[in-house]
DNA sequence: GCAAAAGTGTTTGGGTTACACCCATGC
DNA sequence: GCATGGGTGTAACCCAAACACTTTTGC
């Protein structure tokens, strides 16, 4: 016992979503969790994290909690909030105290349909999370709004999407994180008008009605969204 | 060295604004940076700062940092980052890493007139900022692009004001931070419709004019505009 | 009365919303 | 042909910017 600083360990943690279908077949955000098998809270679900590696970058460590419970590469990535209330390790005093400092991801839908579930990493739709460890389910209601946010006024919808998508797939990713449906024509003036995503000239075809156009995200977007601070954190 | 977690420290920083009067008579952004003591970057300027109490809040560290390099309180006070990259130390890969969590805080006006200046704590205008320790000068042009658009969405202007205060007054921090003139009728008009702030009754008298309404900030604001991290972490 | 800023009214234009309508494909 | 979603056109509406104008004080 004699650290005089230190004393105070410092962990990340990642919120990860994902768009996965439900029984009934409409689809809903989704996270994954990792149920701990050590004390405290042990057998209760909480999100992927763990200490920072000693030459790793935050966002590094936050891509590497993804890629150990999910084996998914982001297709989005950013810091959320760093939390720190002395307590939120339980109430137990004599627990260390941590600092987490927490990312939120959106992964790809077929990706994350063929991502790993076994006993201890489980997908929880949003509206089904039960009770976490620690401040987890704060940090999850926070990492919610967040997005939902952020859905309204930046173009990350297509982080939930693949390579090459429909204005009809990105609408209804929007239409699922909003709650609300949109309408079509308005959409993809507005979606055309941003800029942010260019046609690919090739269309979707094998549909019972007229084929669609294929899109992609335009990657030069996405600069100058978080300011000074695009460097490395974006992936 | 026999320690497998801890390896990384945690700071606590804050970059603290305020509106100060410039040669000329006009006023801009401002704020407080204290001399370096100890390498490395002895001697150069830095952000308030310093390492996390054992039971301390990061928001009361944050306040701490306010209190004692500038002994104001804050009028606003929220997180902005943290940063951690492994080089932030100046490169030297023997130095001990540090992750900062930043807040930035906004004080009045009249307080910060009065705030303390000495060799080792100096205000300098946000466009006259020199090289800074670390990576400092990331932190505070991302702090200012982060107050910028704030006020542009949001309503924290109040935050450099006193508890009373005319429109034109609020106007003006608006003009300011924004760097461009906006016009009186328009400006009251949506501040009125925002019903972020509500009239005292008084007025002020012994101007050259009309005597000004004077205003109060509406404290059933603030709430719901970071989602669910309304706790503790504003002022 | 005059200057100066407070405060109100009104017009205009850009952008979003609602919704009608045509287009291209599979069956 | 018909159903279905892709895609386009357009009128209504809302809100913000621009700016003229009236009000109230000190001198």
């Amino acid at each position: 016992m004699n650290k005089t600083e230190g004393q105070v360990n410092l962990a990340v943690s990642t919120v990860i979503f994902a768009l996965r279908p439900q029984a009934g077949g409409s689809r809903q955000l989704a996270i994954p969790l990792v149920r701990r098998i050590r004390e405290p809270y042990r057998d209760a679900w909480a999100l992927p994290g763990g200490p920072l590696e000693r030459d790793e970058d935050l966002s590094e460590a936050a891509a590497r909690n993804l890629q150990s419970t999910t084996n998914l590469e982001p297709r989005f990535l950013e810091q959320l909030y760093a939390f720190g209330d002395p307590d939120r390790s339980g109430g137990d005093s004599s627990a260390a105290r941590v600092v987490s400092i927490v990312y939120w991801a959106l992964v790809g839908n077929e990706e994350a349909a063929a991502a790993v579930e076994s006993e201890n990493v489980h997908w929880f739709f949003v509206d089904e999370i039960p009770q976490l460890a620690f401040d987890h389910n704060l940090i999850v209601d926070y990492a919610l709004w967040r997005v939902r946010n952020k859905v309204s006024y930046s173009r990350v919808a297509h982080g939930f999407l693949n390579e090459v998508f429909t204005l009809a797939e990105l609408r209804s990713v929007y239409e699922v994180i909003l709650g609300k449906t949109l309408d079509p024509g308005n959409f993809r003036r507005s979606v055309e008008a941003s800029g942010t995503v260019v046609a690919t000239g090739e269309r979707l075809s094998g549909t019972s009605h007229r084929p669609p156009q294929l899109y992609r995200y335009n990657d030069a977007f996405e600069l100058s969204e978080n300011g000074p601070l695009t460097r490395g954190e974006k992936k």
